[in-house]
RNA sequence: GGGCCGUUAACUCAGUUGGUAGAGUAUCUGCCUUUUAAGCAGAGAAUCGCGCGUUCGAGCCGCGCACGGCCCA
């Protein structure tokens, strides 16, 4: 314990006062029969013939500010629906009700008992008949005019946030309307919703370094999940055609506007589709998702208008560097030239990418990163990634150096990867191994070697495509957000110290 | 990992050249039965993130650390 504030002494000496008058404190008996927004539709619905005795609610919420009028007093309370003022008066809650009124802060909960009426300035308002504490607050609140602003106990007690700060509360509820929306999505389209491991023998599916936990019993170091993918692949193979997930994966590296350690995903793989099919498919989601929650076909990103609907821009990963990176096209083909060019624009190669023999495919992505990217601000779809960085990928047809896959941008952020799936077992094999080489060679992000999946492959997996999309970047684009932590109600902090030595005492 | 910025009352913020700390809101007391950032009168409230140093004297200058923000890697 740290600070006891004089404010707080000064409001646990009024809560003792309470106790001594007996007065429950944390009753649970207060039957709530309307909410706020059942308030309001009935003043829609009725209007002139309302009265002040008929009809009458039964509502509770938590004060959020309060007039005094020595006698009588406005108060607006607030349950999960929305605020409403409601008036509370000497001679009609009676005066010991009152008495105990007197002594209820902001933020303190309160059962509230009346009908309606207008006041003065034409404002709907309960007229209290009886009122009841339902929970005392025992802090005083952040101010009401400003806030809560600063970002580090916005983000520590997202609590308050939510409770000071509206729009936190809106793009939370936005980032779950989206969810639901995307679940729709695939349920009515004959996908399944499933649940894979999040604790894994072999981390799988992504590039990146996990992080590692223990199981005790089993005497057996699991990894946390840095994406569901082959485990869905294994469910395809099993014969659920269609499945998606939308849950959450872990990634060990560092957190930034754009990452946070663990972050939600949506993967969903379907049968009998190829790489275009889902291109189409993301189209008709993305612009279903923006109708259901922006209410229109656009979205307004950071001063961008984004055009959600319809059909977007398909260019291949060499056509983007040539015409919007402006990089020559002989200059793609030469892997020195590539690094000089490279190294002339201040673009940090990194060793084992520069010196890996063969391929251009890490140097290629790079460059996309930092000059084409950016500037990807309307959804555009990119394909023809090299296959030596997509090691899950199918082989394409027309060009054995490039694979089915796309990315999607939007905003200049990467909001999606599909692709067909490679099914051929062998080749899996030979892909694994080249990447267990770049492992071998310092690539703690290289794929691993998972022998369990091959054989899951040699039973037969059908012609499949599978997709994943970020959904934290989703609701940042949704939210207008530039930091990923607006979205996400938790973000990942250091303790703040005291709670960092209690949690190590917690395990010595 | 690097650079820049921030940390002062419950909250939002001032703080001059280095001279023992200010406002608004909130809180407390009194008045007030139609306010809505209510009003009037009065009062209380600070380990200036932490530590070390320089100095007669540090919120302010220096060094280190912690946490956070933005940018870069």
């Amino acid at each position: 314990m740290k600070t006891t504030s004089n404010i707080i002494e000064q409001r646990r000496k009024k809560i003792a006062e309470l106790k001594n008058k007996d007065v429950n404190l944390f009753p649970n008996d207060f039957a709530v029969s309307h909410t706020v927004k059942n308030i309001r539709d009935t003043i829609e619905d009725l209007q002139d013939s309302i009265t002040e005795d008929n009809p009458v609610f039964v509502a509770a919420g938590r004060m959020m500010a309060v007039n005094r009028f020595g006698k009588a007093s406005f108060i607006r309370f607030r349950d999960r629906t929305g605020q409403f003022q409601a008036y509370v008066r000497k001679d009609n809650v009676g005066d010991e009700a009152y008495a105990l009124f007197k002594q209820l802060d902001i933020g303190d909960f309160v059962g509230l008992k009346g009908g309606l009426f207008k006041t003065k300035t034409g404002e709907w308002t309960l007229l209290v008949n009886e009122l009841k504490l339902v929970c005392k607050s025992m802090r005083p609140f952040p101010e009401k005019f400003h806030g809560l602003k600063d970002p580090e106990k916005r983000y520590r007690k997202r609590y308050l946030d939510l409770i000071m700060n509206s729009d936190v509360r809106d793009t939370f509820i936005k980032r779950s309307k989206i969810i639901q929306a995307i679940r729709t999505f695939f349920l009515v389209r004959d996908f399944m919703e499933v649940e894979t491991p999040m604790m894994q023998p072999v981390p799988g599916g992504a590039e990146a370094e996990p992080f590692i936990t223990h199981h005790n019993s089993l005497g057996l170091d699991l990894f946390l999940r840095i994406a569901p993918e082959l485990y869905l692949k294994r469910l395809v193979i099993g014969g659920f055609e269609r499945v998606f997930e939308i849950n959450r994966n872990f990634r060990n590296e560092g957190i930034s506007t754009r990452h946070n350690p663990e972050f939600t995903m949506l993967e969903f793989y379907q049968a009998y589709a190829d790489y275009k099919d889902l291109m189409n498919l993301t189209e008709d989601m993305f612009s279903y998702v923006t109708r259901e929650v922006a209410g229109s076909d656009s979205i307004v990103y950071q001063g961008s208008t984004i055009d959600m609907g319809g059909r977007w821009r398909r260019m291949t990963l060499f056509e983007a560097l040539e015409e919007i990176g402006g990089i020559d096209a002989d200059l793609l083909k030469n892997r020195e030239r590539l690094l000089d060019f490279a190294s002339s624009r201040g673009i940090v190669i990194t060793k084992k990418a520069s010196e890996k023999i063969g391929g251009t495919g890490k140097i290629i992505t790079k460059l996309f990163d930092v000059m084409v990217e950016p500037k990807l601000i309307q959804p555009t779809f990119i394909t023809g990634y090299p296959v030596e960085v997509s090691p899950l990928s199918r082989r394409s047809d027309s060009d054995p150096a490039i694979t089915d896959r796309f990315e999607l941008f939007i905003a200049g952020h990467e909001i999606a990867n599909g692709f067909s799936e490679l099914n051929d077992p062998d080749e899996q094999k030979v892909r694994f191994l080249q990447q267990a080489t770049e492992r071998d060679a310092g690539d703690k992000e290289a794929h691993c070697m998972d022998e369990d999946y091959i054989e899951a492959l040699e039973y037969g997996m059908p012609p499949t495509a599978g997709e994943g999309i970020g959904i934290d970047r989703l609701a940042m684009l949704f939210a207008d957000a530039a930091s990923i932590r607006e979205v996400i109600l938790f973000p990942h902090m250091k303790p703040a110290g005291n709670i960092a030595e209690e949690a190590s005492s917690l395990l010595n």
